[in-house]
DNA sequence: CATGAATGAGATTTCATTCAT
DNA sequence: AATGAATGAAATCTCATTCAT
């Protein structure tokens, strides 16, 4: 028992270090940059001494790996649950819960999502998880929306003719307007659903 | 004369060679990143000295500022050329023209647009040179996609309510096309305007 | 008593985990170098946690000290116990029998001798532990050959010129036929013991 | 001319820093051993930045490399010379010859030689550069001793029975002659070559 | 002006040792 | 005593910038 709940508690001990040190690379990743951010820094930040880091993460790389895989399944089941509630709904109103999700989760994880549009350029199969990790997270993103248009397609909701590029500009479309409140602390995303759902589907001209 | 002659021919010297400089420069940062790439590539890529790079700029963050100014004066001569041409036409025409004519600079100058995607990010006021330059150079292309919506809502070719949303929407849609053809290899941008246009004016619904 | 048999119980005790902690010291020294072996694979070959090492010996030097002292040992008895029990032999017999000994002994601790040979250089007055022991036991075996060729040289069996120099060439002969065998994975050094022999006492030149 | 001139002192110049560079690098290898020698202390012992010895060689390895294959190459150019000279002479002759070259080689470069001992255990096909050269260099002397060896037995000077084993057993009196003078200050090894060749072709016995 | 070797601050990583549990 | 996470000094290596030639 002893040695048991001890060995547990040491565990929980070790989980609650490296969920630190990953809010502190989240931190000191969003705030300085992928490349300037330094090791010493997110020590700091963590109130740690650098060699810990190392005790629980085997490089800088891991860390970073370590940190995207975690948020991003955090994502992933943020989506894939509004996915599920609205599944019987129709694509305007799927896409409306899916959009009203994704920007809340965008607002209360900000730092991951400025990592992630930092880090998304290069080639997929980059050998950098700088590149290649937020590429995949972004990907889990615009499957979803791939998913979602084509059921609106099937549905006859939707133009057959939109369905190749209306995933890449939605997701254009998403990531433009959430980096504005990001960078240009101008209108809230989450505000702007309908008006982006029915610029979507209705289009910018008068009838 | 003489000295005269000699000085304008030592002028064309020096813009020539700053020129080829901010060739190799835009190559380099394109090719490894801004991050990545470092004075000496750049300077044996341009055929010249590390010491001649800091002759003619004062230092790494000069050649970057240098190199955007540069490529961003380009670019919008080529914007304003082509809203120029087209000022007179209805909105959907101007946007196609305006749309065609940034796509095909976007290829013809693409390692340009690659440094300006990867330097996008961060604070509009922000210190890097790296960050300020590539969204003031942005911003450049966004303000013309707001005069055109301004445009064609005073023509009421536009509902007015899409004012607001419809220049960064556009910004992000022409953003993830553009980068689609880059890193993807997919469809080419070019050929995906027309598509574009229809979804921006008219939606992706069916009527 | 109780407490008296305890009290001999913990001591064996101790004593076992000393030992185990050199027999892993041993084959982490021996397989990595005296250098790359780290407190932590021992621990970790050892069975034990790194902070145990520390509670048997003062620091890494003590547990090299503790192993070298310990191996020292077992093999001055070795040699003891064969050059007594062929103290009436004539020199030729006495040698053989003493590097079968020792060749043997080798052998079967040729982790330790790899430990040796790696840290045999350096000045003896050496302040590292990683030399000054190694050249310590070194000293051992040929302080013994020595009084070997002392003995040979009183019984008129050996030239007296060369009683200064063959010790040293014998160490050396011993040491390479020995590298030998472990390194290039060439002839056992055991079988080469007559023939060692036969060199050291008759040349290499024909009669 | 004036270019080629001054490309030319400049060569001059980058071969006599790194002359230099591995010079002290000699010196530190051999004072410190090869795993204590730091670059800084390289650095600082040749006078210069650490990051200069980056300018000049890859990294740490590259350095031993490029001091043990110069050494190399000049104890090789020494070691032909004398069996080049000695050819036509007796066996005896010929090693004395030998001996005499190398063990005043040996002096003259004794901190090379200080940093062939310590680096030359592990086996042959080593992946380290700090046991793979070294054991390169010491078998350049190996094969020479073979060849002698050979030599002798051809010409009958020599018992064929000790051909396989001679080699070695003058590599490891070699060795202990020298280390003994390096490391104990005792009797130099040049002394000793008359009283060496004795011993090996005649052996130690009384006859 | 052009050159390119020299500089040294700063980044990542390792590991013997300590110490709270 | 045993544990193993935390520590931080020290090592290697990079690269923007300087400056003597």
């Amino acid at each position: 028992m002893n040695t048991d709940s001890s060995k547990r508690l040491r565990d929980r001990f070790r989980e609650e270090t490296q969920a630190a040190i990953l809010a502190s690379a989240e931190s000191i990743f969003s705030r300085n940059g992928l490349h300037a951010a330094s090791m010493n820094e997110i020590a700091r930040d963590a109130g740690i001494a650098v060699g810990t880091l190392y005790n629980h993460f085997k490089d800088r790389e891991a860390i970073l790996t370590a940190l995207l895989d975690a948020r991003r399944t955090e994502l992933v089941e943020q989506m894939d649950r509004v996915l599920e509630e609205s599944k019987d709904q129709s694509f305007k109103v799927q896409l409306q819960a899916f959009l009203a999700a994704l920007f809340q989760h965008m607002q209360a994880h900000w730092q991951f999502f400025v990592i992630l549009v930092q880090g998304e350029h290069g080639s997929d199969r980059h050998a950098l998880v700088s590149v290649s990790k937020p590429k995949a997270t972004l990907k889990e993103v615009y499957f979803r929306l791939e998913t979602l248009v084509k059921h609106g397609v099937k549905r006859k909701e939707l133009r057959p003719k939109c369905a190749d590029l209306l995933p890449v500009a939605m997701m254009g479309m998403i990531r433009a307007v959430w980096v504005r409140q990001i960078y240009d602390g101008e209108a809230k995303a989450i505000d702007q659903v309908d008006a982006l759902v029915d610029l979507i589907l209705s289009g910018a001209a008068v009838k």
